[in-house]
DNA sequence: TTGATTTGTTTATTTCCTGAACTTATTGTC
DNA sequence: GACAATAAGTTCAGGAAATAAACAAATCAA
């Protein structure tokens, strides 16, 4: 579709935000002449356009940034039913909006989407030319092709091969991608962690999920499964877990986690917020279910530092907030359990998303496939 | 010094071992044209050779391997007193050895290199033309560019240029790298994980190292602390450890750690295969130092699988042997605290190394430059 | 012996980039 | 306000590294 020299060149901008040719041919290591040609062809293309005009000494240098209506990208979450599906632009916002039912046929779910691609559409018909691909996310693990479900406990797949099914309904370019890391990908190409290498990021939810950017690129690992924190054993001869062994992270630290110990200590608590609420209040039984999650997710993150030292740890959250007691204790068992030279000097940052999260995290996919090209590993 | 295609291709035989050129273009995804010149040019460098002609059907094809003798470089480890200083050939074969007194300044140590070179080089005149690089493999955070030591606690360092001024006196190319990082690259370019794209090495010793690759590259983290499970918190409450925390890695499954439980308990072992032989016997106090300190290991194993997802883990070790009650327990906890369905997934394996790893690693980190380039991360 | 098959080389061509000269658009100074 | 200074961006000739296609080389199979 593109050169390498010109996802290299939406790279560095989608990483940088807005540059003149002449940064842009300096931070990619070309001459001035070879950034003039790849800027024209990508601006007749309608994917960069020039902004800004910067005044200084000598002739003004003129930003370019990526155009937002320049690409569109369709981002489907199979996490809820019914499913979300969303129109993003080329910054990461949401121009329209739609749901399917979701279904655990993938051939049902193809044909859903092309059924419901044209009602997304209408409300922007200038979208349709520019639909450069379509995104999927859902909860399991994929390939690095981001082509075939290897397995997905919720859906109840087994190598199905979902994105060359909806290719062929749609004749549009297809990625599925897990959650968690879709999330990932998402903050990198739109969010806070742009320019930032290396970093971890905490989607905390109902379950944990957690997503590794390394070297700048997703790293999906071996089997698809880095960043499964969920089920690492944080409390040994802990608390049985339904993936069969005990004392995981989503045992004690997830939503899920939480609102059980609530309920099983006789609270009325529906959310994060509520216990907190009780917390202050005094509620020994809710101070204590704080302090153990809390506890249970600073380690987590602490193991996650000293294992990966990455640049930044963002925690992404729909519910609650994170400046109570959780997050309070949280942060202390993270520096409290990485090296005292080390306490500090990663950034945690927690971030409140809306419930879109997952289906622009599944837009993003298709737009970091356009921009950047396929994920490495 | 080399083109990017020409490192390309050493990068690839490297992984793979010998192979045909025709073979060599698919796999770069070059035309067997442009694979023509590519191998003409580095076998006229002398850096590959023609080894073994495979009949089949056709033209019998010709396999390409790296010449060992076609490229040499120095390594030295400041991990002991006095140095270590080998040579190493194209294999990562030693093929001459000296050692220099060790010392704290960076420009006596550069000295002492240049001093001992002509001597290390006498027993191999050729080597002389053909020395492409020093490697220093050393205790500490090293940045990215293999150039300076950010920090280090043995050596009392902090931001020292070292590489450039070894360069300077030597007129080598020099790079220098953590002692377990190091050895990571010596088991990524000569070692049983060439072919491996994803996997940590631990290094298990009087500390515990460990070093990560991931897609292809050494992972250096961002402050060059990624791998260091030594300090991860794996007995919460535990024992203090010299790092100003409490429960570490290193403070229940290092050599240091089960020698000083040993001595607390009164037995008279001085190594790991001492304390295997009085576990066999029936010891109840060795048997529980082997018990805790392969639990350890092993859950630090399984957090490394669980956030990771390697392909392989290479437990690297000098001393004792790791099919006793140590390895078995370390196994039997690695396997016990990830993801059922994971388990037995990553292959967990252990290799006895002799006591020239560290300054073997360091020679391979030249070695890496010349083939591969600088590490990306 | 001849044809099939596959490796590896040669050659003309294309693609992408560079260097150097040039054009353009501004600020600063006399 | 003219003119130098400065820096951005373009143009164009030329070069490096790739490709495609034809070809040469070395074997097996019938």
């Amino acid at each position: 579709m593109l050169t390498s020299s010109q996802q290299q060149l939406l790279r560095v901008i989608s990483q940088s935000g807005p540059l003149s040719r002449t940064v842009l041919a300096a931070s990619m290591g070309l001459s001035k002449a070879a950034m003039s040609g790849i800027a024209r062809d990508l601006i007749s293309l309608g994917v960069l356009h020039e902004t800004e005009t910067i005044y200084g000494q000598g002739r003004p240098s003129i930003l370019l940034d990526l155009h937002p209506e320049g690409a569109f990208f369709v981002g489907i979450s199979l996490l809820e039913d019914p499913a979300p599906m969303v129109l993003s632009d080329f910054n990461g916002n949401i121009v329209a909006r739609q749901t399917m039912p979701r279904s655990r046929d993938p051939e049902i779910i193809a044909e859903s989407i092309a059924e419901m691609l044209p009602r997304l559409l209408t409300e922007r018909e200038d979208a349709l030319r520019k639909l450069y691909g379509i995104g999927i996310a859902l909860s399991g693990f994929v390939d690095e092709k981001q082509a075939n479900c290897v397995q997905s406990t919720l859906l109840g797949w087994k190598d199905a091969p979902l994105a060359s099914i909806v290719r062929q309904k749609t004749g549009i370019d297809t990625f599925i991608e897990n959650d968690a890391k879709a999330v990932a990908v998402s903050e990198k190409l739109f969010g806070s962690t742009r320019d930032v290498q290396n970093f971890s990021v905490v989607s905390f939810d109902e379950g944990i999920g957690c997503a590794h950017f390394i070297g700048g690129n997703l790293y999906r690992g071996n089997h698809g499964g880095a960043g499964e924190i969920a089920h690492c054993t944080i409390e040994p001869n802990g608390s049985p877990c339904r993936c069969g062994k005990r004392g995981c992270l989503d045992t004690v630290a997830s939503m899920k986690a939480i609102k059980e110990m609530a309920k099983a200590e006789g609270l009325a608590c529906n959310s994060l917020d509520d216990l907190e609420a009780e917390a202050s209040l005094g509620n020994a039984a809710a101070i204590r279910i704080l302090h153990r999650a809390g506890n249970a997710l600073g380690l987590a993150i602490a193991h996650l530092i000293q294992f990966n030292d990455p640049g930044m740890i963002l925690i992404t959250h729909v519910e609650g907030r994170f400046d109570g007691l959780f997050g309070t204790v949280m942060r202390q068992a993270a520096e409290a359990n990485v090296l005292p030279r080390y306490a500090g000097q990663t950034p945690i940052r927690t971030q409140r998303v809306d419930g879109d999260v997952w289906a622009r995290g599944a837009a993003s996919i298709a737009a970091h496939n356009f921009l950047i090209g396929p994920t490495p590993n």
